[in-house]
RNA sequence: GCCCCCAUCGUCUAGAGGCCUAGGACAACACCCUUUCACGGUGUAGACAGCGAUUCGAAUUCGCUUGGGGGUACCA
């Protein structure tokens, strides 16, 4: 069997997007699985849309997710280059082939005499294809045109090839997802292969890219549908192998519009600076259209990669719900060693001054605050009260805690009483446990005598254990804030 | 408008004619655990879009309808 090349080829208009990082994804599972080639090729001829920064974006993003390729415009490979503007010069020596074989014609057609067809179609309710006026020019009439300065684009001539190629005007190939399609290449029109400028357009240029770079199958998602008649025709006008395709569901936002920025996250570095996990991120999107056959959804991607099967995913559309990731996420959050959770924890605690706990404390506070955390992110508001000498006391936590007799009881109690406690969490354990017992027989339940305390330390009704929390404290920042809580 | 694709709980899905009074996960709700929140545990509720056809038998096959998505560029 012939070695197993697919490809992810990501236009530089924006950054990572996550439905890009899902189609990288099933293409590299699938290459993964099959022993194949995972190659990454920028496609950059819409020079004004394109930027390095967002060149720069895609690759991090790709690494991040640990989507590696085996070819690319960093780590070359044998049929490079693989950024799209550094080929240009490889583009036309095929139209020209096309032109000798016949399978495509110059057209002199203006904006404006296209734009008056389109008006025309559409004012007789009639779908729009190409007049092909230009198909049959005579060499007179084309040297006329050059002569008033037309320059021509390069159209390819749907019909000949379908001819050429087939029995019938309709188009048939075996979706790897979806299984048989077919479209009416009539309806096609002869698509432009050349721009007027001389610059390949991106139904042309993928064909000749995916061709030269040897591409075995084309997974993708079903926008490109439609674009795959018209490419499967190119292959044949050129003698060239056609590669096998298959098309993924779109990944849609919960309102089954387009995710886009008004839904939330959509690039990948968005996600991440939110504090979501590129392993949370990477499984979740596996989920969206492929189920793992034992039930386990919590899967690295090369465990994924092992039971992956390409006629097995979902050719549906899937909506991609938050909710899920965040779970998702926590789940990866819980799974993460201290020291990794540490590191990854740090980008999201530079507004406190961490130089006012030790190594120790810091990493008890890590350890008692890590288990509610959904995203990285939520470290920070988590910890806010281990910082500074004083505590912001939220509204409700002083009417509703704070100002009630009880606690005020409790609090002049517990100065009195942890005078000479040493505040150690072993000691704190013991010496809280005896305070909710004086309390409880004075008909205080505990959890009011700990909700107090609470209150005046943190400022909040939650929050971490409270004997860890009085402990990475301390006496002194304990019963300055009790104090200052005290009326 | 025309063409194409898709259709199981709110969401992601399992399901390839009898194993389906449709299974799992997230979310929701209830209870338990607990010094709070959370975690965890145990439960509850929740779907085959509609209509026809094929068949002894259909979520699974076929047709129509409806709904959703995509395409229709000298954008990619």
């Amino acid at each position: 069997m012939e070695e197993v090349r697919v490809r992810i080829a990501p236009s530089p208009s924006g950054n990572l997007h996550v439905g890009t990082a899902r189609t990288a994804l099933f293409n590299f599972l699938f290459a993964k699985k099959n022993n194949g080639k995972f190659v990454l090729r920028i496609e950059d001829t819409d020079a004004e849309r394109t930027s390095q920064e967002y060149i720069d974006n895609i690759f991090d993003s790709l690494k991040a997710l640990g989507l590696n390729w085996d070819e690319g415009p960093d780590v070359g490979g044998p049929f490079g280059p693989y950024t799209q503007s550094e080929r240009f010069d490889i583009y036309p020596k095929y139209v020209q082939q096309l032109l000798d074989s016949g399978f495509a014609y110059e057209c002199f057609c203006t904006p404006e005499e296209l734009e008056a067809e389109k008006e025309e179609a559409t004012r007789n309710k009639k779908p729009y294809v190409y007049s092909k006026k230009c198909e049959n020019l005579t060499e007179e009439e084309k040297a006329k045109l050059r002569a008033e300065g037309r320059k021509p684009a390069i159209r390819f001539n749907i019909a000949k090839a379908q001819k050429a190629f087939h029995d019938s005007s309709i188009l048939k190939f075996d979706d790897l997802v979806k299984g048989e399609l077919h479209m009416d290449t009539d309806l096609l029109g002869d698509f432009v292969i050349q721009k007027s400028n001389g610059a390949p357009t991106y139904n042309y240029a993928v064909v000749i890219d995916d061709m030269l770079m040897k591409i075995s199958h084309v997974i993708r998602g079903e926008d490109h549908i439609s674009n795959t008649y018209k490419q499967i025709l190119i292959y044949e006008a050129l003698g060239a192998e056609v590669p096998k395709f298959g098309h993924l569901g779109m990944i849609l936002a919960p309102d089954r519009s387009k995710l886009s920025k008004r839904h939330g996250a959509t690039a990948v570095s968005d996600f991440v600076k939110e504090g979501y996990l590129t392993e949370a991120l990477i499984n979740f999107v596996a989920l969206l259209g492929w189920a793992p056959s034992d039930g386990e959804e919590i899967k690295p991607v090369d465990k994924i990669a092992e039971d992956f099967r390409i006629n097995e995913i979902s050719s549906s559309n899937s909506i991609f719900e938050y909710d899920k990731l965040k779970w998702m996420n926590s789940h990866y959050i819980k799974m993460l060693s201290m020291e990794e959770l540490k590191k990854r924890l740090l980008p999201y605690l530079e507004k406190y001054n961490l130089s006012e706990l030790t190594d120790e404390q810091f990493t008890r506070m890590i350890e008692v605050t890590r288990e509610p955390l959904i995203l990285l992110s939520d470290i920070t508001d988590a910890v806010t009260y281990f910082f500074g000498e004083t505590v912001d006391i939220e509204p409700e936590v002083q009417t509703e805690v704070l100002d009630t007799e009880t606690s005020q009881e409790v609090l002049k109690e517990y100065l009195e009483q942890s005078k000479d406690w040493e505040y150690t969490e072993e000691n704190l354990h013991e010496k809280l446990d005896t305070f909710r017992g004086f309390f409880k027989e004075k008909g205080i339940k505990p959890k009011v005598t700990m909700w107090a305390i609470r209150a005046a330390v943190t400022g909040k009704t939650r929050g971490a254990d409270m004997t860890a929390t009085l402990a990475i404290l301390g006496k002194d920042k304990v019963e300055k804030r009790i104090k200052a809580a005290i009326k």
